[in-house]
Parts: structure tokens; sequence; C-alpha cells
DNA sequence: AGCACGCCGACT
DNA sequence: GTCGGCGTGCTC
């Protein structure tokens, strides 16, 4: 009876591809492992093992796979649901889930390696020039990757060329997988236990007598392995000692020292645990309660805790009960570089249960912390991590914690699986009945609509830590001000007036400009011209720092120019204003202070970000100024100034989200105020004073606002009253993209009539040269989301079919943000 | 996605 | 005449 095995590809097809199996590989063979397959023609690829069976396919003869890559399978029966489920509700396929999920060192790729043919075959008449080329370096070098032909033949038509020698039987194309996972060795020394003896020592070292540097080195390995009985590493004797390599190797091949290597663990925490006892005060006991009530029903539990109300130390209790019980706990954070601190909170307490994971460490880390999660060891029942955290293979996972759950970033945008992590982590953590808690100072709307509608839990803590009270907001009319004259650049005197306050007082102060970059956007006095990209529909932004007008989307950028590209005027003004022009108005208006700018230009590099914290939290620096990640849980004592230079840019944004995440926004940053005794104050510069969402912010009504944009969202048909999916169609041909937008909201219509939306041309019609068109469809509550997406994927399936459109890529975005 | 095959314009 | 562009079809 013959077997089969179903494969996930990391591709973006939407089948699963059949192999056959000879039966000790199918006795061998569980669903969740690696296995190698040839794919097409010359490819190998990484699949996983979804499903072993005895139904031979109709219509085609399965191939026998290449190789079985795990002892045991890397993903378990849950993720396999999950990953269903996620391809599913996000209409993309499995292999791009697939793709997201693994850390890339497990996905091997096959590289295609000629040889010459092992058949000697010395008919090489009637070879043509490249064919001779080829088959002459060949004897040279015995094998050539793909690229190394390319290169010799300096072109990129290599393959058919290949093709034929093969048919030929004068070379062989072989496929070479690189498994690209090393456990990190180390070289370590040990002292030939025949000298371990006194006397034999002796003896070695009158015999090293004339070997100074030899004799050197052991009396440094002497006294370093004195002190401990471990063995010494290589490097570090080198250090030590200041011998060179050299000298180790010749004792080594004396058989005085041996060398071995060791396994070790690249991510190792070394700090110590200092696990203080948390004491809750009255209004966290009380929420902690409240929140393993609802836990014991199962419930969802949304936490709204006023910034610096203590959620943190209420997730590490939780977080120890479930560890206790010995399950895996999961503490999923929008962006892990911005989180040092807690971090470091975590590991304090917990010290190496706790695992960090995230896109910035290397493959092979990534490899070393999945391991340990599907191992479910001692080490690592904690995990700590951004969104991709939710991919890694649990076993008992007990609880998950979403921290700052209305931020955006939890959703992925590019590219496909587009999940939000957080709504990802519910079904996750129902499928392994395991507890969930939602946590943010500013829940996100739909969120807290769940929670009203009793389809999640709401648990509250409106005091702050030590009763703290919530900062003064201030905010201060700058269209009257600069009518008055009473503004320094963008800078109100009232403003101005505070900083000098604070600054008396020895405190700290955060300026929050949401944009980076000096002055935007440059324009002509006379015609009104300002530069564009070629690339893409917008105008270019000046960077000081090196005189350059940038585009953010597709990094174009040309020296600044002092006359008009359009018209030569010398008249140029700049139009709308960035952090780095803060900065230097700052600077111009406070000489003596130290000045910090913290933006996506100032935290390039891997650590300058941190760099930046400690310097503000040694108090190297007085005055921040910064962009959105400002708000991102930090934690400062001193600072008990903020002021926010302009909100209207935020309130402006063309999004149905805009005065929600301004909302959101405001209320984080005006949280970094204050979080001593003394009441922080928090200045809002606006040219709308009255507008809903500042008025809200400055009360800090929550409920106020939610209200209010439920409202708007009721009357405009958006979430939560309905569900949106995005479609965007990119082409490089203008009409094409046209056309094809056109057909497809048609073929929409025609199922879903006045609830699909556009085709319209969104805000950038055109980034690097491809046109942009969106439709939108919204799904009313009573609707089917299963029946719906089934039949968009109908629709797109059929659409796809269309020769002429094929061009046309069609990005599918279910829930956008 | 990645590759082969086939068709068409622009070059040594 | 060939090279290289891209549109089209297929991968177990």
């Amino acid at each position: 009876m013959p077997y089969f095995a179903d494969l996930i590809l990391p591709l973006p097809l939407d089948n699963r591809f059949t192999y056959s199996l000879t039966e000790e590989e199918a006795q061998f063979i569980q669903p969740g492992m690696r296995l190698a397959v040839q794919f097409g023609k010359n490819r190998i690829y990484t699949g996983i093992v979804a499903l072993i069976h005895q139904n031979p396919p109709e219509v085609y003869e399965a191939k026998p796979i290449h190789q079985i890559l795990d002892e045991e399978p890397l993903l378990t029966n849950d993720q396999l649901k999950f990953w269903s489920w996620l391809a599913t509700y996000y209409l993309c396929t499995e292999g791009e889930v697939m793709r997201a999920a693994l850390p890339g060192a497990f996905l091997l790729e096959s590289e295609s390696i000629v040889k010459l043919s092992s058949e000697i075959n010395t008919d090489f008449e009637e070879l043509s020039d490249d064919e001779f080329l080829i088959v002459e370096a060949l004897q040279r070098q015995s094998s050539m990757k793909i690229q190394e032909i390319e290169q010799l033949l300096d072109s990129k038509k290599v393959l058919p060329i290949l093709n034929k020698l093969v048919s030929r039987q004068l070379i062989d194309l072989n496929q070479e997988i690189y498994e690209q996972f090393k456990p990190k060795e180390i070289r370590f020394v040990k002292l030939n236990p025949a000298f371990e003896a006194e006397s034999e020592m002796h003896k070695l070292l009158d015999e090293l007598s004339r070997a100074p540097k030899q004799r050197e080195v052991l009396f440094t390995y002497f006294s370093l392995t004195a002190k401990s009985k471990k063995p010494l590493k290589v490097k570090k004797l080198l250090n030590e000692s200041g011998a060179s390599a050299g000298v180790i190797k010749s004792l080594i091949d004396k058989d005085i020292l041996e060398e071995f290597y060791g396994e070790v663990d690249r991510v190792t925490f070394t700090g110590e645990i200092n696990s203080h006892e948390i004491k809750f005060n009255q209004f966290q006991e009380k929420a902690f309660n409240e929140i393993n009530q609802n836990f014991s029903e199962d419930k969802v539990c949304l936490l709204h805790g006023v910034t610096s109300s203590g959620k943190t130390e209420i997730y590490i209790k939780l977080i120890e009960r479930a560890i206790n019980k010995g399950k895996q706990a999961l503490y999923l954070l929008p962006e892990i570089a911005l989180t040092t601190q807690l971090i470091k909170r975590l590991q304090n307490y917990f010290g190496d249960k706790v695992l960090v994971y995230h896109s910035k460490y290397s493959l092979n880390e990534r490899v070393e912390i999945y391991n340990k999660v599907l191992e479910n060891t001692e080490k690592g029942k904690i995990v700590i991590g951004a969104r991709s955290c939710i991919f890694l293979p649990f076993r008992d996972l007990g609880l998950i914690v979403v921290d700052e759950e209305h931020e955006s970033t939890f959703k992925q945008f590019d590219p496909a699986p587009r999940y939000h992590a957080r709504d990802a982590a519910v079904v996750l953590a129902n499928m392994f009945q395991a507890n969930i808690i939602l946590g943010s100072a500013t829940p996100s709307i739909e969120s807290y609509f769940n929670a009203e509608h009793n389809k999640y839990a709401l648990v509250e803590l409106n005091r702050r830590y030590g009763n703290v009270l919530m900062p003064e907001v201030e905010v201060v009319d700058i269209k009257t001000a600069h009518r008055k004259k009473r503004m320094i650049g963008h800078f109100s005197e009232r403003l101005i007036e505070e900083i000098k306050e604070s600054i008396k007082e020895g405190e700290q102060v955060i300026l929050f400009q949401n944009r980076r970059g000096f002055s935007p956007i440059m324009e002509c006095n006379t015609c009104g011209h300002s530069p564009q990209c070629p690339n893409c529909d917008v105008s270019l932004t000046y960077h000081s720092h090196n005189n350059q007008l940038r585009c953010h989307y597709c990094g174009y950028h040309i020296a600044m120019q002092n006359q008009c590209m359009a018209c030569s005027s010398n008249e140029i003004t700049t139009k709308g204003f960035g952090t780095e022009q803060v900065e230097t108005e700052l600077k111009a208006l406070f000489p003596d202070q130290k000045i910090g700018r913290m933006d996506q230009d100032t935290t390039r590099g891997k650590h300058a970000y941190e760099k930046i914290i400690t310097a503000f939290e040694n108090e190297e620096i007085d005055i921040l100024i910064g962009t959105q990640m400002l708000t991102k849980g930090l934690d400062f004592r001193k600072v008990s100034l903020v002021g926010i230079m302009n909100a209207d840019n935020l309130l402006n944004f063309p999004d149905f989200r805009a005065h929600e995440r301004s909302f959101q926004l405001m209320l984080q940053v005006a949280g970094r105020s204050g979080r001593t005794q003394k009441r922080g104050k928090v200045l809002i510069q606006t040219y709308n004073p009255h507008h809903q969402i500042i008025q809200q912010v400055s009360t800090g009504d929550f409920k106020g606002m939610y209200a209010e944009q439920l409202e708007e969202r009721y009357q405009y048909q958006y979430p939560p009253y309905f569900r949106l999916i995005r479609l965007t169609l990119k082409c490089r041909d203008y009409s094409k993209t046209n056309e094809a937008a056109e057909w497809l909201a048609r073929a929409l219509e025609n199922v879903f009539d006045r609830y699909v939306l556009g085709p319209e041309f969104p805000p950038v019609a055109r980034i690097r040269n491809e046109y942009y068109k969106n439709i939108l469809i919204k799904i009313p509550k009573k609707q089917s989301l299963g029946k719906t997406k089934k039949m968009v994927h109908r629709i797109l399936s059929s659409f796809r079919a269309i020769g002429v459109y094929r061009s046309v890529r069609v990005v599918v975005n279910v829930d956008p943000q």
C-alpha cells in the first residue's frame, strides 16, 4: 500500500502538494516534520508535513521526497491548526504563514551546483563557445554555482545552455542543501591529565625552560584554573596571558594541553535575580482578583488601567501564577526594541525563565529560542516579544498578556500574512484553553466595544500608583498666538515659560512632534512648485543633517536645491515642520540645556535607541524631542513637562481611526509626565483648541471619546459595527490598474452590492513607479464572515484567471489598520 | 515565488 | 540575424 504526505511549501500558492513516501519513510515521518522536496524543475524546498495518508492523487504522479530533515516534529498539531486558521481568516496561503512563522534558518533552500558528468564523456566536439567555456572551467574547478557561470559567460540566460549540456550528459546539475543553523561552539582547553600530579607538573615546567612564552601560558592557565575547576575558554587564556594563538597551538601539538569544543547557548541571561516581593496597592489587589475571577470563567480580560497605575506588576503576578502551575506564558508587546526597561524588569524577577524573541535577533538565536519553547524547558517558560511570538511552538500555554493592546503595530502590514497579533492571540489562547489579558491605558475602540458587549470582561484600574495625580493638561491656541505674534518659531510663549520653569526646578522635559525630518516640504513662493519624487506621487522632504531632499517611500534623494527647479526663483519657503527643526529652534532658545532627539533618523543603529534612553535616564539630556516612539511604555521619573508641538497634523489624518489614534497617542505621551509625587504638566499646542478630541484628552475622558467615536463608526459603517477587507491593486501600467480595479469592483458588487466601496486611488497613488488602487469591502455584523471570505477568494481566483490582468497584483488586507 | 517557453522589438 | 524584455502557464 503506498503512502503519501501533503506538504505546506513556503510559497504563495493556494494548494498543499502531495509527495509519495516509502513504507519506512511513512513509519518515521509525522505531521509537523520538515522534508526537503523537489518542487518544479531544479529546486528543492523545505516543506512541512501537514497530513500523511494513503490516497494516491488522481491526475498526476506524486514525486518521492528528497530528504527528511527532522527527527522529531518541529511543529505541534496546535500550530498546524493555528496556521490554517490564519490562512483562512486573513485570506492568504499556508505557505505565507509558514514563511512568517518559522525562523529563517529552518527553511533550507537549494542551490544548483554544476559538475562535469561522472560518466567520462570525451565527446567535446560540436560545443558552442559558451558551452566550451563552461566545460573548460569545470575541468579546472570541479564544481560551480549557477551564479558563477552567469559571471563567466556574462549573461543571465544560463539555464537553457546548462540544460542542453545535461541532456548531452556532459555535465550534472545537483542541488546542494545548506543547513543554516549551526550550534555555537567554543574552543576550550584543559591540561593533559598526565601532568596533573605535582611532580609531573614541575618536570613539565623545567622542560619548558627554553620556551618562555609557553611556560608563561601554562602559568596563566594554572592561575586561572586554580579558582574554578571549569574548562577554560581558549579566548580567555589568550586574553589573560597575552600570548599568540601559535603558542597555544604548540602546547596542544605537544599534548600538554588538550583542546575540545563545547556548545553554548547564544541567548543567556547573565544578570542576577532580585525578585523583591511585589506589593499591590488596594486597587491593584482588587483588579488582580477580578482578573482571576474572570479567568476562572474562561473570559478574555480587558484591563483598562491609566498610565502608571501598575499594570506591569499585575502582569508579573499573573505570569508567576501561570508558571507555578507549570504552564508557559507569553507576553506580547507592540515593538520589542522600545522596551528594554520592561525586559530588564521581567528578567530581574524571573531570571533565566525569560526568553526574548524578536526579528532583530540573528537567525541562529531565533532557532535556539524556538527549540527551547518546543522542548518546553524550565528555561524559557516565559516568552516576551513582538507579534511574531505567536508562532512559537508552545506545548502548554497557560497565559497570554497583550500589553498596549491598542497599538496598531500588532497588525502586520507587509508581507502576507497580514495578521493582527492581538486578535490571533485570542484565537491561540482559545486553542490552548489559556487565559488572555489585553491591557492598555487607552484601549482600542474594538476591544472596549467587545468588553461592553460582554464578549470580553472589563477590569478597570483608574488610580495611578502611589496616588500620583494625572497630569494637568493645558491647551494653547497657537492660531491666536500667531496672530498676536506670541510665537517664537513653533514655540508658544506658554510652552517656553513652562520649559524654563521645569528646568529651573531641575526637572526634565519631553517634546512630542509626530513627524521626523526638518521642514518636510519645500515650496517655491513664485510658482508654487515643490520638488517631487520621480518614482512616487509625493513631494520630497528636507533633511538638514545631510542637506538632502528625500522620498520617504522609495528612498530617492537629491541634494538640497537653492533655486526652484521649475522657475529658478530663489524664493523658496518650507511647509510643515519636523523633529529636526524643533531641535534647531530649541537649541537657539535654550543654548545652555542639553537637548536630545529621538526619531527614526537618530535611532538607526542597533543600540542607538537604548543609548538615547539611558542618556535621558541619567539626566545627561534635559529636553528630549521625539516622535511616536516616545510613547512606548517608558518610565522616566524626572519628567514634569510634556509638550505636544502640534496636535493638528495627527487629527487631520485621512483615516477613520485618526481621532481614536490621536487620542491614544496624546494620552500616552501625556502619561510620561509626572510619574512621581509631583503633579506633571502637559501642554498641547493646536490650531483647533475646541476640537472634541483635544477636549477629551485634556480631561482624560476616555469614555466620552469612546462614545463619540462609536457613534461615528456606526454612522459611517466602520468597525466595530462592520468588518473591513481592503483590496489593493498594484501595477506599473496606469490604465491597466484602472481597468482591473473596475472589473474587480463590479464583480464584488454583484455579490456584496452597496457594501463595496471604490475603486479609489489612495492618497499616494504611485509608489516606486507602481500605480495603486483600493477597493474596500464592508461586512455587516449579520453577514457570515466565513462565507464572505470564501466568496472574495472565489472572485479573486476568477480575477487572476484573466490573462490581461496578470500583471496586476492584488494585496488582500483583512481588518486593515 | 521561480522557472520555462514563446513572442516581439532593438541591437552587435 | 540574436539578445533580452515580458506575458503565460505550471509546479505535487
